[in-house]
This record gives C-alpha cells, structure tokens and sequence, in this order.
DNA sequence: AGTCGTCGTATTAACGTTCTTATAACGATT
DNA sequence: AATCGTTATAAGAACGTTAATACGACGACT
C-alpha cells in the first residue's frame, strides 16, 4: 500500500461532487441536504480521510498550536506544568510545539523566533531570566498572544505564575518563627536575575528585625540533587555554620539532605530544610522536607485561560496582567520535629 | 502597532523585484546574483521577516514537524527522553509536536490521528500497551515513518528501546548472586501487556533452578513514590517476605525504601533492593539504590536516527527493525552493603 | 547578420483548504 | 407568464510559498 494522501478532491471525485459540497457536508453545513452528507460523510470513512491541517491553517490564519518554551525540562516541576498545559491545551483543540531553552537566552531568542515563523496561534513562555525579556515584549508589541509562566509585574506582559516572593518569605518567616536566625540560601538567582526568592528571604529578616550575612548565601551553579550536596557543602565549611536552609528547589534540598546524613547532622535539630516546590520526591524523602507548594493546576489553567482570551481578543488587545498566586507553605518534619 | 504579517510580497513590492525573485534570493539561490540578493536580504531584514512555515509546508509536502506522543511524562526518564529527543531534532531542523496518551489507549489513537491530520513528518511513540498496535501497524503499512521507544521484536514496527527483559534478568541475576531467592517484583505488567521485565525476572530464576511464587508479585497501580511505598505495605504483610525486591522504576523502588525505612527494615540487610533507569533521585537517595540504568542519549540518538532514515526512504521503505539496547546495572548500598 | 546560449528576472501554476459568489432548477407569487 | 425566492450545488479566488517555465536582453559564435 503506498502513502495514500486522500484530499477532499478524492472524495468528490468518487462521489460526484464538486469539492466544495465535500467541504461542507463534512463541516455539516446545513446548506447541505442531510442525505447527501451522509453519502460524502460514508464516503469520507471509506477512504479514511483525514483533513489537511496545514492547508486548513493557510486560510484560516490559525494553526490551532501554541509554542511552550521551557528552560529545562527536567524540574520536576516544570515537567508537571508542561503535561498540565498539553492536556489543557488539547481540551481547547490546540497542538502544543515544545521546546527548550537549555537556559540560554541565545537558545530562547531562536526558539521563539521559530515558533513565530512556525504560525503558533500563541506562546507560553517560562523564560530563562526575568530581566531580558525584550524581545517577548517586542512581540506582545505585534500583538502576538503570550504569557510567561513566571511573574514580574513590572515586566508588561501577561504573566500567572507564583509568587516566589511570598514563598520564600513565608518560608524564611516560618524558619525564623521556630527558632533559626542563620539561615543559609541555595540559589543561583544572582546572575539570572529573578530575584523573587532571594527577596522573600530579605524581606523576613529584614521584618524580625534580624540581618541577612551573604556568606550564607551560595549560588549551587544548578538545580540537580548532586548540585544540592555540594552547595550544601560549601556553606558548611564556612567560618559560621547556619542552623537551617532555604534551598530554591526540592531537588536542591534532597541534595542538602543527604550531605546532612552523610555527615551526621540531624534534620531537624541541627539543620532544618525547607524546599521549593512541593514533588513527590520531597514529600517522601528519609526525612519528609517542607516544601513551598508550586499549584501546578492553577497555574497552568490561569495561564491557558489568559492565553486563550489573547488569542481570542482581536483588535482591542488587553493589558498586560500578571497573576501571582500566593502558594502554602506544607510544613514537614525537616523543619519540625515528629512529635 | 498592528500585528503585521509580513510576506514575500511585501518585500518584492518595496524592492521592486518579483515574489519569485524575493523567495530565490532568501534562498541564496546562485540564479540571483550577489548584490541583488544583498539589497533583497536587507530589506527582510528591516521588514523582520520571517517565512511561513504553513505555507512553505504546503508545497513542499513536508512540515518538519514529528510528533511524539508518551504515555505520562511524569516519569523522570520519559522528560528526559522528551527534551533529548527534542534537541536531537532540533538540531536536525525539527519541530516536535508532543501529546501525552495519558496511559489510554482510546487517547493514543485520538493523538495519533491528530498528529496525522496535522502532517507531522514521523512520529517517535511511546505505546501504552505493548501488544495493542495495530492502529500504527496500520499507519506503517501505508509508509508512515514511525518508531517506537518500546521494543517489541514481532511487532513488526521500527524500535529502539532498552532491552528490559535483559535489564530484569541482570538486577534479578545480580539479588541471587547475592544471597536472594525470595525476591519481590513491583510490577503492573498484566493488564498493559509488557511483560518485558516480568520475562527477565523469571528467566533469572528458571536459569538458578528456582520458582517464581506468584505471592511475591504486586501492582502497584501506578508508577509514583507512594503508589511504590503502598505496594511494598502489600508485599510485606504477605505470609512470606521477600529478602529483596525488584521495582519496575526508580520511583516505585524509593517508595518501598521509605517503607522499609519506617518500618525498621534495614537495606540492604533484611531488604535489597533494585530500581529501574537510575534516575537521580535513586542515586541520592537515603541508601542509593542499585538501578538499571536507562542510556537515554542513546536511545533517542538511534531512535531519531532511524526516524531520519525512514524519513528519507521514500519509495523503498526499509524492513522494520528492532533495536534493543542492553542495559548496565548500576550497584549501589540497597542491595551490597558499604564496606 | 543571424542564431544560440546565458543571465537576470517575471509569469504561471501548483499545494489542499475555505470563503464568496455564481448558477441552474424549481415552486410559489403576482 | 414573468418575476422572485429558495434550494442544491458549483465555480473561482484566495491564503503564502515553491517549482517549472517563459521571456527579454545581451554577448558570442558561426
């Protein structure tokens, strides 16, 4: 059996219509007796017509797919976000083109671009730094739908995301509040430029009155468990050694763990632990780590929402609006001790 | 500004060349010569043009677009075999449109049609059921490039996968020589029909003149930490227990660590226990845990490439072709005791 | 001087849809 | 009997690109 490639042509030949009656008696437009659809609708399944989308998309202006531009997805997290998405997207009719940044802003620049030349109807875009954002806003300019998944309000683009501030001040606020004043930071916001966290954790200190030392602050140059372990270790062979730690990330934090048992310090009575995100792997490590929730539906639903509102918005393009979610904190026995 | 859809006839206009002209020029076609192409490739520039992708598809027949479709992308090896996949076909020029079957064969029929409708150029699949294919058979038949990351060697479909059978006889092989021969598999095999690793594990046992007792296999409904740590529950109040355990992937086997670790079974004293694909977490984990490892980079390497292959065919479409990677064994403290 | 390539560019026809408009055939209305 | 709607279908154009072919102009042969 060669590759049969069967156009509506076919079908009309077979049946005796022209193409265009094809063309509506499969759309079952009523201009089209009910009988005679029947006829083209059989006939249709006799030949296992599929409609060319590409060809449809050429008149129409719309491909019905959105590009979803990740950093890396081997976060956990993200890769969470990025099924919730397709499956939301897919509720809506959408195909969903994905692809990664590999965190380079270079990378994203051309990831996009190809999504653009591609005919995406929209993006959703997780970007690589919170600070280079130029050439998204250079095309929400064009009016091209987009929403990052990540959010700085000052940006003026349309964002859902959580608000990683008030996670790590709640975070800080709740190490502080059980008895830790030296607390260690693993984060590589630094050169990134999304400040959120680290923010949230100034923000807490700043309130209880306490000062922030930078020496507890260590950028883990990643976000992977092993990247975790060293981190961890460098803080510890500081000068003062902290008594807990806010890790950007579980996987950061398992890391953190596991240079805590290897070395005979106890979670939680030497060094408490909280995490960010709330995976699976967290919730179950040796010692169950308190985690800042990441609501991976709410987000993704906002964001599919929001997009589809652009999408749908014509002429009369909306304001930016970004949304931030104000996540839990689930408390583990890694900051608190089973009773 | 307006969303301004820029087309070759916009540039031909400026420049006062033909559409034909602006199209060969941009593509360096050597019919044009050098400075006329240099003022038309300008003025894309100043205009930011960029190709239609849908048109171009059109015409040439070819969206160099593939799809991938997987079962549930929460697996960390399955993201990991996603953004390799997507890079190795980025690289080649690809887009890769993606969609999760979400473990429903109903679903993964609905996807693939979708990725046909949407002339996707090859699809890379993920199949739920190792033994319901017939609906991309029937797709191969009329030359349809596909390749399935699972190997089923009669299917008469092109794969490249990990040989879990050979993966399951080496771990199950690995727990005899090491004293075991009460040995508990986590598996939910039976109702999916991949009975791969099932096969590996009793040969492992057929060939040290054991029996497998049917009592030691459990399914744990699912693939997650805790689905593992419930089923480990099952498996441990039995009327035997096992002295070690197999689990069909690394989550399934931190969970039963976490059992065993609550309940006071030490590992790898009273419990071994191996994983599968040796994801990082089971490396790190409160005992790093002996796992199969699953060589990601070459699989979606040989599986893209064959892809390409296929692509590429034409008229002469190869023979399907079977390729099944033997996996390495990585030991690790859950089944041999640090020295 | 006339023919022949070559060069640079333009014209035309695809690709498979959908949208807009046209056209018969037929009843009903005046 | 002429006109007017309706109904069922068809013809034609468009979407933005590429491929095949056409067409002048010019220089170089015979």
């Amino acid at each position: 059996m060669a590759r049969s490639i069967i156009r509506l042509k076919d079908i009309a030949d077979r049946t005796g219509f022209s193409v265009n009656t094809v063309s509506l008696a499969l759309r079952e437009s009523t201009r089209i007796p009910e009988d005679t659809r029947l006829v083209i609708r059989q006939a249709a399944q006799a030949m296992n017509y599929q409609p060319n989308h590409i060809a449809r998309s050429l008149v129409s202006r719309e491909t019905k797919t959105i590009g979803l531009v990740l950093t890396d997805i081997t976060n956990p997290i993200l890769t969470h976000t990025a099924q919730a998405i397709e499956l939301a997207l897919a509720e809506r009719g959408y195909g969903t083109l994905f692809a990664t940044s590999n965190n380079d802003l270079e990378e994203e620049i051309k990831v996009v671009e190809m999504f653009r030349s591609r005919q995406v109807d929209g993006m959703l875009i997780y970007p690589r730094n919170h600070r280079f954002l130029d050439h998204i806003r250079r095309l929400r300019a064009t009016h091209y739908p987009v929403v990052l998944l990540v959010g700085d309000p000052d940006a003026g683009i349309d964002a859902v995301s959580v608000d990683e501030r008030r996670g790590a001040y709640k975070a800080t606020r709740h190490l502080i509040e059980t008895g830790n004043s030296k607390i260690g930071l693993l984060d590589g916001a630094n050169l990134l430029g999304n400040r959120e966290k680290r923010d949230g954790y100034q923000q807490a200190f700043a309130e209880s009155g306490l000062t922030v030392d930078p020496a507890f602050t260590v950028d883990p140059q990643g976000h992977t468990v092993i990247k975790g372990y060293w981190a961890m270790d460098t803080l510890m062979s500081g000068r003062v050694r902290p008594t807990a730690l806010l890790a950007a990330n579980d996987s950061l934090a398992i890391g953190a763990l596991r240079w805590c048992q290897k070395n005979g310090v106890s979670v939680p009575e030497q060094m408490a632990i909280v995490g960010f995100d709330n995976i699976e792997f967290a919730e179950h490590a040796a010692t169950p780590i308190t985690s800042v929730n990441y609501p991976v539906a709410m987000v993704t639903d906002l964001a599919v929402d929001r997009l589809m509102r652009l999408i749908g918005a014509g002429d009369d393009f909306p304001e930016a609006r970004v949304t931030l979610i104000d996540p839990d904190l689930i408390i583990r026995a890694s900051t608190v001790g089973v009773a």
